[in-house]
RNA sequence: GCCGCUAUCGUCUAGGGGUCAGGACACGUGGUUCUCAGCCACGGGACCGGGGUUCGAAUCCCCGUAGCGGUACCA
């Protein structure tokens, strides 16, 4: 078996490629098959280098790694389309030779008003065949002297062409609705249909598994087979996917491009998890499953029919499985760089500053659908300010009053002459004194703490959080986070922006401004 | 217009002549004696319409309808 995606160089990696490419890869693998690449580069336009780097470097972010292809080679290349331009060509003219094909010397201009006229009509917009009964030795002429010609492929008169589609099953086609298809464009270039097959064919291809959008193409492509006498692959279309109002994923629906949900933060593994679940059913309720595992199960036949709405928030879900079961080494260095972005630290964060977001890794592996959104939850480990906090309204009622009052004095306090709270156990113990010497408890003893040491009235669970804060102020400076500011101190500043205001809850300089 | 593909909760889907039509995401309620998130439990929510075939149809057939794709010297 030996399968292959080919994807045109001409933009990002878009999300309904990387299903094509992973039904393919995991066709493949499944299967001890080979998987290859080839650039589908002949559009000179629209195709660019930087293009086909990317893309590659996506596949390979993806892990769907392949046997042959343009970097690594193979037996059967080159696998760049634009480096086989020969073999098209000389295709081209055997088909011409044989009379399976003939030279058109038609304009862009005349074809176009041909088709509009029978559009008009409401006739198929077929190509007229004014070409086709030029004498070919009179067109080899013409072609000699200069005069620009396309090639087109002389389509049999009324045949079924009928293929059993691997996902779909038998799938018919009359060619009177074929029109004669241009083979090799006047520039010389190949047309995709026919660079498809001569590659397929000679590339040894067994399955085309490919979207939807190409299922009008398979009838063209199997007459081009038969006429240039290789056997046919088999095929199986996937339907597309679209976009919450129905229409075909695009820019205008958010991210659908490989490298943009990388950015966002999401795994790589959950990204291929819940693609391939986006129209192929292992038959069980299973939702999570490893790439092995798929490929062991993978069927063609197991691929739904119609088309899928792409759902972010199921993909933020199993993103969030992963993201649960990922080791906390490898976490903290893929937060690092989203870190540092945000401001958090001074450069790149060493061994140490990695160490330590390894260790508080549970802090946002467990409550944040994507990387991206690490550093939001981390703030106010690197943000504190007791002047904000008491200039909300909110806040500033529940812990202006007594209770609140009492138990930020006492758990400054204890923090006074506490050693850091560096494990849950310790701040536990902490908190028991607070709550002995205030009587105060659950959220009247809890919520006080956490705005003194927090400046926030949400955030993670104090459990994880408060440890958090107090490993992170004595990290050597090598580590490169900007300064912590520990719980005693943050409580301490806490009090005394407190005590600078008085306890009604009204702004201190109003008096001042009116 | 013509050709082709498709049709089960809002979304992804399982099932397939007799089922309480199952699961997941999302949503709602409750729990997790600090909050948000998470997690757990419970709950509401679907077979496009019409004709056949059949004792029986969501399931098979036909016809509609709708969505999507194609109809290029783009890929």
């Amino acid at each position: 078996m030996r399968v292959r995606f080919a994807p045109s160089p001409t933009g990002h990696l878009h999300i309904g490629n990387v299903r094509t490419a992973l039904f393919n890869w995991l066709l493949a693998r499944g299967n001890g098959g080979v998987f290859l690449l080839r650039i589908e580069d002949t559009d000179a336009e629209r195709s660019t280098a930087e293009s086909e780097t990317t893309i590659l470097l996506d596949l390979r972010w993806l892990g769907l790694d392949w046997d042959e292809g343009p970097d690594v080679g193979g037996p059967v290349g080159p696998y760049r389309q634009s480096e086989r331009l020969g073999k098209y060509q000389s295709r081209a003219r055997v088909l011409i030779e044989q009379g399976r094909a003939y030279y058109c010397f038609c304009t862009p201009e005349q074809l176009e008003a041909e088709r509009n006229e029978a559009l008009a009509k409401s006739l198929p917009p077929k190509y007229s065949r004014r070409c086709a009964s030029i004498d070919p030795a009179e067109a080899k002429k013409r072609v000699a002297a200069g005069e620009p010609a396309a090639v087109r492929f002389r389509t049999p008169d009324n045949r079924e062409i009928t293929f059993t589609d691997l996902v779909r099953g038998d799938i018919t086609f009359h060619t009177d609705v074929i029109g004669d298809q241009v083979l090799q464009r006047s520039d010389g270039y190949p047309a995709y249909n026919f660079a498809v097959v001569v590659d397929d064919g000679l590339m040894g291809v067994t399955h085309v598994i490919r979207g939807e959008d190409h299922i009008s193409n398979t009838p063209r492509q199997l007459l081009i087979y038969e006429a240039l006498a290789f056997p046919p692959p088999r095929f199986g279309h996937v339907a597309m996917v679209l976009g919450p109002d129905h229409t075909r994923l695009s820019k205008r629906h958010g991210a659908t491009s490989v490298d943009e949900f990388r950015e966002k933060g999401y795994l790589p593994e959950a990204l291929l998890n819940y693609l391939a679940l986006l129209s192929w059913s292992p038959g069980d309720d299973r939702e999570i499953m490893p790439l092995a595992e798929m490929a062991q199960r993978f069927r063609l036949s197991d691929v739904g029919h119609s088309a899928s709405v792409f759902d972010e928030e199921k993909l933020a879900w199993v993103n969030r499985h992963y993201l649960k079961e990922a080791p906390p080494g490898r976490l903290a260095a893929l937060a690092a760089p989203y870190l540092e972005r945000a401001g958090y630290t001074r450069g790149l964060l060493g061994p140490v500053g990695l160490g330590y977001l390894s260790s508080i890794a549970p802090l946002f592996s467990t409550s944040v659908d994507r990387l991206a959104q690490v550093p939001g939850r981390l703030r106010q480990l690197f943000e504190f300010s007791p002047a904000a906090a008491l200039a909300q309204p909110e806040l500033r009622a529940e812990i202006a009053g007594g209770g609140g009052r009492q138990v930020i004095s006492a758990l400054a306090a204890e923090l006074d002459k506490s050693p850091r709270l560096v494990d849950r156990e310790t701040f536990r113990a902490l908190a028991n004194r607070v709550k002995q010497q205030t009587g105060q408890k659950g959220r009247g003893l809890f919520h006080p703490i956490r705005v003194a040491l927090t400046g926030a009235g949400d955030g993670p669970e104090l459990d994880l959080l408060v440890p958090a804060i107090d490993r992170g102020v004595d990290l050597d400076p090598a580590a490169s986070f900007i300064p912590i500011a520990g719980c005693r101190e943050r409580a301490a500043a806490f009090v005394a922006a407190l005590n600078a205001s008085p306890p009604d809850g009204r702004d201190p300089h109003a008096d001042l401004r009116n």
